[in-house]
DNA sequence: TTTTTGATTGCAAATAATTTTCAATCGCAC
DNA sequence: GTGCGATTGAAAATTATTTGCAATCAAAAA
């Protein structure tokens, strides 16, 4: 696999998409990013990159990067939409502790595969697929 | 365990809240769904059995059942937040069809032990999960 | 039962994240 | 370079949901 900034090249080029200097923006501020972030914090980000881009720019860009393969959306459940680079790093699951908020990634492969097992049982083509685990961290447990 | 109704008014008790008449019949509304509905169907239905009853008070009071442990609260990541009831019916992860947006109810308890053992394994506590395959359902695929 | 008091309601306005509209501008195939 | 369709920023629109508020109601107290 070509790096990330190629892949969306090649994803704009194949949809007749323009390579704005505002997608290569967001996109370098995106991959300069670690953990998962929401769209307002990637635009405060590319805000300081340049200011004239505008939040809509950031909210379309970042779609296209889903899109193409880049970044994956993740949903929390808090309304928010997050957003993580799927390269040099593996799928993962999340653990989120209702109540300090604090996520941490987790990946189980024998729940993976029997998630693939569970799919195929109802003759389901699995694209992707997103599990949360809501509960107490061992810091708030302990007050 | 008793009954829905009792559960509520029992919760409604413990945190000084009315037993008022539009609670009563949200709730007997909702439970006289099956499946999953947003506050906007379920508002749509609690109209025809008194049209006085405001959206707020069905959103308002959808939030009290879940709160209350007869609902629950599902997203599947389309903005629109709905409930299901946890009564006469065990817990179930979904399959969701990318392209029909069929969901298929789903369980495997393998996974289910998985998950607390996963969970274990980092000193959470889980409370609760979801989990949400996205794919494409067998009549989608072929066409 | 009547009073009292704090909870609840409907309505409309407010939020908040995201999307869309639109005129101006820009990328890029020719 | 030119032309045309894609893209942009700004602001308005959308959509699900929440909230402020004055009027009303439930239920504890008298």
């Amino acid at each position: 696999m070509s790096s990330p900034q190629i892949q969306f090249l090649e994803y704009l080029n194949k949809n007749k998409m323009a390579a704005t200097e505002q997608r290569r923006i967001v996109l370098e501020v995106f991959l300069g990013t670690q953990g998962h972030h929401s769209c307002e914090e990637l635009y405060e980000h590319v805000s300081k990159r340049d200011p004239s881009i505008s939040p809509a720019t950031v909210y379309r860009t970042i779609k296209l990067i889903a899109e193409s393969g880049i970044a994956e959306a993740l949903d929390f459940g808090d309304g928010i939409t997050r957003f993580e680079c799927r390269h040099d790093r593996g799928h993962h699951d999340h653990l989120v502790c209702i109540r300090c908020k604090r996520r941490i990634e987790v990946i189980e492969y024998r729940i993976e595969a029997l998630q693939e097992k569970l799919a195929s049982k109802h003759e389901f083509e699995v694209h992707r697929h997103k599990m949360v685990l809501y509960g107490v961290c061992p810091e708030c447990r302990n007050q």
